[in-house]
DNA sequence: CGGCCGTTTGAGTCACCTCAACCACGGTGG
DNA sequence: CCACCGTGGTTGAGGTGACTCAAACGGCCG
């Protein structure tokens, strides 16, 4: 837990919610909120412990996992920098959130927050936009786990992941040529997401290094060598 | 299309989002609003054809789909009566609305919506927790999708739709005991939403039958015999 | 060097898919 | 009234993609 630094230093300053404030909000909502910082595999917020902040992710990749009784594991979502982490108007939110890799976050209290959205309505309007592109994504997940093979499954997570974590790659389009990444999750992780077993990423994982699509560097790298064909085998009907 | 009847006589009024305005906003919908009506089947809004309006659904289920250029297609979600149909803030859905029976929406045009989303907060605070609530719904499917057997799937959606189509059960606890539904589904769309193939659907609940959980009564109608055992199998965690 | 962890690789199995026939029902028309 | 047909659902037999279990690999760290 550090001292906040001033918003205007904010490495997610254009990108994150906090963009609708306006300066006088900007320097209240600094007063009220504080940075903490996660290392990975922590978790972040249970299901159990009712979380009373939300937060806007500074660094880092949070996974957002929901599990059946037995053991089972869904990952729901990942959020990476200047994606907002929490549930406002509810004290439980329906899943855990872990740290997937080293995180650093801004938070402020849940009630504060509200507060400020019932002030501001440009801010609530963002939340609201936000969390319709959410229900967007999540909808495109259902298809993935609903109908895609496992090569496309792990296809498509790679292009999701190329576009989060690239540079400055336009949203829309293909991601640019020779590109490397560094997955922010596990073989287990990924299958998680997946809905696929680790034992069977990993195949995917070879079979599209076989194919030349890709290249694995190390255990969490990935050269993209063919973003054509990745995104072509990823079957994302928007793109 | 049908004119507008008064918003007074309305059989969703207090469940749908229009509850939150005021008598003077709820009269200046009404004149804004008109009906519509789906036979069972029919499409309502694809994604080609940019809708220029929303609606709030007044009677039957209404199915929203995406789907994959070689045929393959998901059911991402349904909606019973007063849900809100739409996509605001934005001029093309990402999913096609279907008509899954037959259906009578109330409509108003996209930009009047916006405006008066922009005019009364309380409106836009019951579209952001729907939404929210929309987002949780969705990670509940992708749990499903991703990680649970055919028999648990089959055992969700009836849970699911005996929630929400029984008279007045309570939200929370399971549905009460001798209970007649009629599925708003045939098996081919069940399967769409489940993941599964038309025939597993059949077979699981075939077997549901023999265990005595259900008792199937004509195509569509299921008479749930042991809600717990039921609700045991769907293997919900939030139950 | 030795133990640990994440990952890869291999072999065998199974839940669900595929293909195909069959059945029950409702509508149509002779 | 019944023969016909179309549609939606069920049932059966066989195939397969992903799972399961198990072992080997290769960094990393003490």
């Amino acid at each position: 837990m550090q001292r906040p630094k001033a918003c205007l230093d904010c490495a997610v300053k254009d990108k994150a919610l906090c963009k609708a404030l306006s300066p006088e909000e900007l320097a209240k909502l600094n007063r009220l909120s504080y940075r903490k910082r996660y290392s990975a595999g922590q978790l972040i917020a249970g299901l159990s412990t009712p979380e009373a902040w939300c937060a806007t992710i500074l660094a880092g990749v949070v996974k957002l996992t929901k599990s059946l009784p037995d053991g089972r594991q869904q990952i729901v979502g990942l959020l990476f920098p200047s994606d907002f982490l929490g549930r406002p108007f509810k004290s439980t939110s329906p899943y855990a959130a872990e740290a997937a890799t080293d995180v650093q976050l801004c938070c402020y209290s849940r009630r504060h927050f509200e507060h400020l959205l019932a002030e501001q309505p440009d801010l609530k309007q963002q939340l609201l936009e936000r969390t319709l592109d959410a229900v967007d994504a999540s909808h495109e997940w259902m298809l993935l786990l609903g109908c895609k093979s496992a090569k496309e499954r792990v296809a498509a997570l790679l292009v999701l992941i190329a576009r989060r974590l690239a540079p400055d790659a336009g949203a829309a389009g293909a991601v640019q040529p020779p590109l490397a990444i560094e997955l922010p999750l596990s073989r287990a992780e990924i299958a998680d997401y997946l809905g696929l077993r680790l034992e069977t990423v990993s195949r995917q994982l070879n079979r599209l290094e076989a194919a030349g699509v890709i290249k694995r560097v190390a255990r969490r790298g990935i050269a993209i060598c063919n973003a054509r064909e990745l995104d072509r085998l990823a079957g994302d009907p928007s793109s």
